[in-house]
DNA sequence: CCAGAACCAATACCAAAGTATCGTCGATAC
DNA sequence: GTATCGACGATACTTTGGTATTGGTTCTGG
């Protein structure tokens, strides 16, 4: 499948750097799209495929790293790699714990920064691909009734539907409407399939109900 | 329940640096073990409780970095935190990528590194207790003949008895006989606890062996 | 050669799961 | 007011799952 083509993002005060950064990137096939300071750059939008972030660390107004800070949380589609011609060890650790893709200090070569950019872009499908599941999954749990997720919660903790009713004070043949309501909205295909969406939304569990 | 005391270990080829921190640990209520070079330490047995390293990234023959890597691999158990007089840009990002806690210049402060320790501590805590979920888990799988294995494929891929005789080239009644082995063996007390078993074991799913 | 394990299968039986149809009740939406 | 939806329950029926027992084959290690 012909993917969009991927957009890197460049955040430098130095004109020059941007230019010779947005050369670079065009000629790999991606886009570029570079900005001078970090409140230029919050103001473009969030997009829907690969993406990455090369990112001066020093910088007038918002700083590299306090840009990382407000980008991390939320933002996991958009990995980072700094660049910066004076870094030093605790800003280095700071960005690397904070999940930086890498840290690069001037002067580096064209190669090592395209290399960290594929890494950074590889990353990105990935966290756009995990991020595509979750929403259909969270979608789809958002749809249940209550009552049909304390029916999931005890049924994917394998209780059987007479235990369930039991906990819950219903009949056994009300459980099985709720579960088979379940099965439909979530769209599971078995009992299997059920167990591993509930543990990829880390829905509640009779053992997390319990605690 | 009251644990074993967690060892500390350190690698610095400065005598004085190690006789400080010898001191430090113990304060803490932790086990100091010290050693000079990567040879010395290399010798010391693998330990089976909380446990973390404090390195010196310049040392005499192998040196910090290399004895990372070396550790990396087999033992994370043994979170590294990084102590150095002179450290740059690069080592540090090798260092942060290849998994370490944190990488301090010195002079730091007791309390950074302690909280440091606390942190490596925490985290060693954790790899052990996931190391030995995976250890029982493992030898219960592994306990399992070729055909219960396969049986056991279908079945969380959410195959009915029928469906799996099908793909096997055999009766239904056999499958139940295998699966009811293969819940003893597993010692799993439900189909949603099998399941569970199965993606932490990442043992082959249906989908697994036709890909 | 024999014991044991893995593998296969059948009969028999019961428990559990799943489905369909029907009906009640209460809250909410139009 | 009527329609819709969630929750609950019942009857009736079929399929699936689970277990026990028995008995067969093949292969391997002592």
């Amino acid at each position: 499948m012909p993917e969009v083509s991927p957009i890197v993002f460049v955040v430098d005060d130095d004109v020059s750097v941007r230019e010779s950064l947005e050369s670079l990137i065009r000629c790999e096939g991606w886009q570029p799209k570079t900005f001078a300071s970090a409140q230029e750059f919050l103001d473009h939008p969030r997009v829907a495929f690969p993406n990455c972030l090369v990112l001066d660390v020093s910088l007038p107004g918002l700083n590299g790293l306090d840009l990382q800070t407000l980008v991390a949380g939320e933002r996991r589609d958009m990995p980072i790699i700094f660049i910066t011609g004076y870094g030093d060890v605790p800003m280095t650790v700071q960005a690397m714990k904070a999940g930086a893709v890498e840290f690069l200090t001037k002067p580096f070569s064209d190669d090592v920064l395209l290399r960290a950019i594929r890494a950074a872009l590889d990353r990105s499908r990935a966290a756009l691909g995990h991020e595509a599941e979750m929403r259909v999954l969270r979608d789809r749990y958002e749809s249940l009734s209550q009552r049909e997720r304390q029916v999931m919660a005890l049924v994917v903790s394998g209780l059987l539907n007479k235990q369930v009713g039991g906990e819950l004070g219903i009949s056994e043949i009300t459980v099985k409407a709720h579960r088979g309501k379940v099965m439909q909205k979530m769209k599971a295909d078995s009992l299997a399939d059920l167990v591993r969406m509930a543990s990829r939304l880390r829905a509640p569990t009779a053992a997390t109900t319990a605690a």
